[in-house]
DNA sequence: CTTGTCGTACTAACATGTTAGTTGACGTAT
DNA sequence: ATACGTCAACTAACATGTTAGTACGACAAG
């Protein structure tokens, strides 16, 4: 009944346009490809046809196809093939409690440690968030949620906090895109953000982490029906 | 005065002894040679000396050499040379940052949710531990300790955590080889464990993260010294 | 119609060849 | 002696050739 499953079309996103090594830009586009699920999950990843897309050679295609394995986003199966990983449930929550460690973690430091300059610039971004609401710019909020924790991970002053933050939550975050963004929860966002920045301003790490726990679980609530609502993502 | 810095001489671990593919076995020969400090921080590594001593080529090489640089365990110069990483009290204080994040997270978790099982097996491991005092045997109280946080990973049921935790800690492990084993650290150790697995045994998760953050506290006010007692590890 | 075997076509994994950039030594001028 | 420009040797990064293992369809047997 099915061809041979799914095959890969290939409009990924230029190379030239993205800095770093030839590995790395081919990294980056593949990447962005599984995330926006233009390679929905199962998708089978041709070596040939991505070198012939992107004009490389098979060693920066190798070179990126490893790290995407190390970070759970492809699965290769040895001698054989490399399909875009499909969703599981239990992998999301995994990613979800890994991510929430972290950045209680941060905000506990955050809280107890930041300057009056970082907690300036949390509550510069929290008026545009409130901003981006009011004007109905949906992709500004994203935009400006993403900054908002972003901002958190760079102000506990360790370097490599934030790109392990999104390397942990990956599945969540392609998970994610399905959701639709609605007003009605972009407007409990904001709310659930201000209790962590007005925890913050005070100085307060444990109120400022029971924020940020209950502004997490709202995203895995979100995520758990995708399970039976969209089961063609999950693994067979 | 220096020749040229280091050299790397090839005591590396047989890969023939290792399993999976040839990059994981290489990347495996390599790390261990790292963390138990054979090459030093600073030292040079060679691909064409790591091909000719374990007989392999260069792309398993290069593959193991990019996860390595990816870990940060390796500084590779771009289009010059690789070399192992030098200590950075920096990068220290963030890996027990992280590592401790990780760990609460786990802790908490297996205090609330382990079985009557799991708990059998944690204090078996405890008591193994004991034992282990009581003969003098470091090696094997070393080994038990390094299971004690293993087996609190696993049985949270996230199989990703207990990798990662290991990874972002890798700093701290390697730092950690430069610690004399003391028989007073020891005796302190199994206590700072005694409260912990107390405190999972009457599942309460806030006294278990609390001594968990207490025991792994211990670690970086022995690991602070280095810096001056051993300038030589760090970067120049 | 089901089940098992064989063979082919395709792939990842590994080996090797090529390119281009960096480093540091050496000679030269100051 | 010291500062500087040149150049040769070495390296990572990239390209390409080779090997061997897997999946899948055709076909035969039950």
């Amino acid at each position: 009944m099915t061809t041979v499953d799914d095959i890969d079309v290939s409009q990924l996103k230029e190379i030239n346009s993205l800095e770093g090594s030839l590995a790395q830009r081919v990294y980056l586009s593949l990447k962005d490809a599984i995330l926006t699920l233009a390679f929905p999950p199962g998708a089978i990843l041709r070596k040939g046809a991505i070198c012939e897309a992107l004009g490389v050679s098979r060693s920066p295609v190798s070179e990126a196809i490893a790290r995407l394995s190390a970070e759970g986003l492809v699965d290769v199966i040895p001698q054989s093939a490399t399909r875009a990983s499909y969703f599981s449930m239990e992998e999301i929550r995994e990613g979800a409690f890994l991510r929430e460690a972290l950045e209680l973690a941060a905000v506990g430091k955050v809280a107890r440690d930041c300057t009056d300059e970082q907690i300036a610039k949390i509550r510069r971004n929290f008026r545009m968030q409130l901003l981006s609401i009011e004007d109905g710019d949906f992709a500004g909020f994203y935009q400006s949620d993403e900054e908002f924790h972003a901002m958190l991970m760079e102000f506990t002053g360790y370097s490599r906090l934030k790109a392990l933050s999104q390397m942990v939550s990956l599945q969540v975050t392609r998970a994610r895109m399905i959701l639709l963004p609605s007003p009605g929860r972009a407007g409990e966002t904001v709310e659930e953000h201000r209790a962590i920045v007005d925890a913050i301003t005070d100085r307060d790490p444990a109120r400022a982490q029971a924020a940020m726990q209950a502004h997490l679980a709202q995203l895995v609530m979100r995520l758990a029906p995708l399970e039976t609502e969209r089961p063609e993502l999950f693994r067979p």
